[in-house]
DNA sequence: CCGCAGGCGTACCGTACGGTACGGTTCGAG
DNA sequence: CTCGAACCGTACCGTACGGTACGCCTGCGG
């Protein structure tokens, strides 16, 4: 049970997702420490109802990290009329969603909670948040770009280089600096910045990967 | 005592050497699974001798990430006579220290660890490995890229945007999947591919901030 | 040889927490 | 009204582990 990776989205009642919203607040304020009491009491449910929903704390933990995460949708892209200037601004877009993303509390809560999960040979944690995560930004990227390429707006070889270059550009040090607990990182220092290194991104990336760049 | 940051490197006897070696073993090996129990036996030494020596859990693992953390040194890089190859390689050589150093067994470990724990509102193994991995590099790079700078060899406005760039471009999405346990990234796979993604790297940021490019 | 400091091994304690059991309550079906 | 299913609250159990106490051994200064 703790082990399944539940791939659509499985349907959980109303009252399963107010368990797993006070499941992820309390992931969220008091950090590693989630107890299944703690959930239990700020759910207004009992323990026997937990274990018989979620099997074991590991089900409740994955139940809730796999409902989270599958709540982050990138926006589509309009892909029909692809010009020079949807192009920057869809890539844009992308690098706006994905800072935004990744430096949200909820986001880096579930990110630590699944590094910890890793850091015990259990790894159904971080691949659902790879999955939810970095790979399908990849997955919505990655046809962009792929046009992008078709309308001779960009060149790379492999579109996979370009994504995670891209990737590299926009993150940078970020994540893991927030993962850290970078005090010099806080929220609203960075929230505040995202518009200029959105733009700063988006610019180095077209200078290694627009038509005109890199012969 | 669990609070305390040292910055300077504490010396500690062979003894309390071979407890740390042990621990950080036992990290390894075991993921976040560290017990006091555990240490005693492996380092064949008593508890008691751990907790007058470290204080409390939370001493020892502070003891075992600094201590090995401080061992990461990167290599200074001649910057007295600085023509483009020597800066080149240079920056090649940080790009291939950086993916080496991140990519390893132990500084995967050391870095789950300390997001384990920043996960708990104790940001002092984050501070530490912060301190000695990502900033570390920054201290060492930027009077490089400073040289570069002034040699009329490297352009760009703030060499603490150059640096994260070129993090950026250097570690891509590798760390984080490897935080979260990504099989399909096993050790072998990165650094069969070091050198072409050290190449690559050095050729996106020489792209980017190279004299010539970027007016 | 004596005494003692440092350290090993082990037994022990307290607590926190995962997991279970059970009595009481609500509510809908018949 | 009755019955049973679902569920709440709570008490309880077992265990793992952080931390402490203590007995024993070793080595060394006097």
């Amino acid at each position: 049970m703790a082990l399944t990776i539940k791939v659509n989205e499985e349907t959980f009642t109303p009252r399963q997702q107010a368990v797993l919203t006070a499941a992820l607040d309390l992931l969220v304020e008091n950090g590693d420490g989630l107890t299944m009491t703690a959930v239990a009491r700020r759910a207004s449910c009992s323990k026997e109802t937990l274990y018989k929903w979620f099997g074991d704390r590991d089900g409740l933990l994955t139940a809730t990290v796999q409902w989270q995460a599958a709540k982050v949708r990138m926006p589509v892209v309009d892909r029909s009329h692809l010009n020079a200037k949807a192009l920057r601004l869809s890539i844009e877009q992308f690098a706006r969603d994905l800072l935004t993303v990744i430096t949200g509390e909820v986001s880096i809560t579930l990110n630590r909670t699944a590094v910890t999960h890793a850091a015990q040979e259990k790894d159904s944690l971080g691949i659902i948040v790879l999955e939810n995560g970095p790979l399908a930004i990849r997955r919505r990227l990655k046809p962009i770009l792929e046009a992008g390429r078709d309308a001779r707006l960009l060149r790379f070889e492999s579109s996979e280089d370009a994504y995670r270059t891209f990737f590299g550009l926009v993150v940078r040090d970020v994540q893991i600096r927030l993962l850290l607990g970078d005090k010099a990182l806080t929220q609203t220092n960075v929230t505040a910045n995202i518009e200029a290194d959105v733009k700063a991104a988006t610019d180095q990336f077209f200078a290694l990967y627009g038509a005109k760049a890199n012969p």
